[in-house]
DNA sequence: GCGACTTTGTGCCTGCGTTCACAAAGTCGT
DNA sequence: ACGACTTTGTGAACGCAGGCACAAAGTCGC
């Protein structure tokens, strides 16, 4: 039974399985050809009850009292997460932000490949970033090569424009880096990264703690 | 009753509250003095009885009738994050994405000061960055100034050992970028930014929508 | 002042995700 | 060949988070 549920991988388990790929890359350098979901959890940082439960619902399956062949179950979760074929990548918004992603040799090495740069700043259109010409949006739009996921790294005002425009292109996936709520329609998926949020998360907790540390204090003294 | 259940504001619901943020400062822009649940949670992209609930635990409350004052709120929330206070950043690896970060304005905005600049390259350690020296890790643990939060730019691979020194510099709050895990003492937290991660759960949406796509052309034709 | 209306705050229910406990299945030594 | 041991896969219990329905509370028009 190498195919169960196949369609119902709960969303929770796929934001895991890209933690799950870099354990087993890790696993794969120490030349071990088997692991087992306690060793391999350790490494991806979660249970090992997890990682038995996530890779059940893909219907992989290891060996009992071995565990599981580290290439093999790489090459399923790679298979599963669509990383078999490149993924056209285009980057909108050539700032600080934007040129530190186009500059990045981490996406190359999986799946993702970047095709196209694109800002709306005359001074930077027509030069060339690490090998790519700059273009703007118009020009992509009638002439680029297709993209399927747009990442974007504009002010945060441009953002929801550059959205609209990529979505007519046929973007069905984006990769918002800008400050803000971005609206599309049914079927476009938006995922967010915001260091802003993720910073003011931190603090929450570290005021948290350095209120209990006064009252720690308060109550010792 | 300023003050239920104060200290369990579950984990979810601080997720959301800077976006809540934000969303305050678009309707403060607009002038609007107070603004309705409904209305709130269509700029934050949440329900409104999610926005409610959430508000209902920080003791907080609106005007039934009317809504919620606007500043009041974002005061509220403010200093239920801890952003009344600046929070001391250090910013340790300044490669391409950590000098971005370096010169992102955006922290500076919200209750974040970068007071330090970190790398062990000789040929950075020295100069000058957006107006703050770069230093290394002994020097900033031997005289720098105290830092709250630690952000990682640096690669995978030296990820472990910084962390390592930032905790053991008492810091309790790390910003990791690099696609790795870190292991840290109890009471320590860290967040990461990954974008390989992001990118990877679009790619899985993506190819099941091309599935999708190629079993709906096979029906219909 | 009062009734109609608006909007908040919350108890309850439902669904999802995580963890536990254990049977199934296979390996390894003898 | 067989028994002890290891490790997986999964049913079941549990806990948390989200959404619904509704009462409470206040505003506004007259
Ligand atoms: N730099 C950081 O470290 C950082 C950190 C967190 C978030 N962000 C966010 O990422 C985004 C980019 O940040 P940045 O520092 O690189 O900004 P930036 O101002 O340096 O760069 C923005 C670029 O986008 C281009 N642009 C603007 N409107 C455009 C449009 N309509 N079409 C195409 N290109 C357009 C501009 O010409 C510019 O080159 C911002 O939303 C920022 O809030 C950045
Ligand atoms: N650049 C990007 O757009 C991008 C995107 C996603 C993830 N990341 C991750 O962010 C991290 C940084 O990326 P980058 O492109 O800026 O890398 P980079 O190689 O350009 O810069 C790394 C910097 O860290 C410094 N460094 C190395 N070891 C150090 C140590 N022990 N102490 C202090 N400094 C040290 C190096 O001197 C260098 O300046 C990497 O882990 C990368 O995987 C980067």
């Amino acid at each position: 039974m190498a195919e169960p549920a196949r369609r119902g991988v709960p969303e929770a388990t796929v934001g895991r399985l890209p933690g799950y790929l870099r354990a087993l890359g890790q696993a794969a350098e120490r030349g071990t050809p088997s692991i087992s979901s306690e060793e391999l959890a350790g490494l991806a940082g979660v249970r090992s009850t997890q990682l038995r439960k996530d890779l059940s619902h893909l219907g992989s399956y290891g060996v009992r009292g071995v565990g599981y062949d580290v290439a093999q179950l790489s090459a399923q979760i790679a298979r599963e997460l669509g990383l078999t074929q490149d993924w056209p990548v285009v980057i909108v918004g050539l700032g600080n932000l934007g040129r530190a992603l186009a500059a990045y040799r981490g996406f190359a090495t999986r799946g993702f490949r970047v095709v196209a740069l694109v800002d709306e700043d005359p001074a930077l259109v027509g030069t060339a970033i690490e090998g790519l010409t700059v273009r703007t949006l118009d020009q992509l739009a009638s002439a680029g090569p297709r993209v399927a996921i747009g990442v974007i790294t504009t002010p945060a005002r441009s953002a929801q424009q550059v959205a609209d425009r990529l979505v007519a292109m046929g973007v069905r996936s984006i990769l918002n880096f800008a400050p803000c709520l971005l609206s599309v329609p049914d079927g476009v998926e938006v995922r967010r990264v915001d260091m802003a949020t993720e910073l003011q998360i931190l603090a929450f907790h570290e005021q948290r703690r350095s209120l209990a540390d006064d009252h720690a204090e308060e109550t010792a003294g």
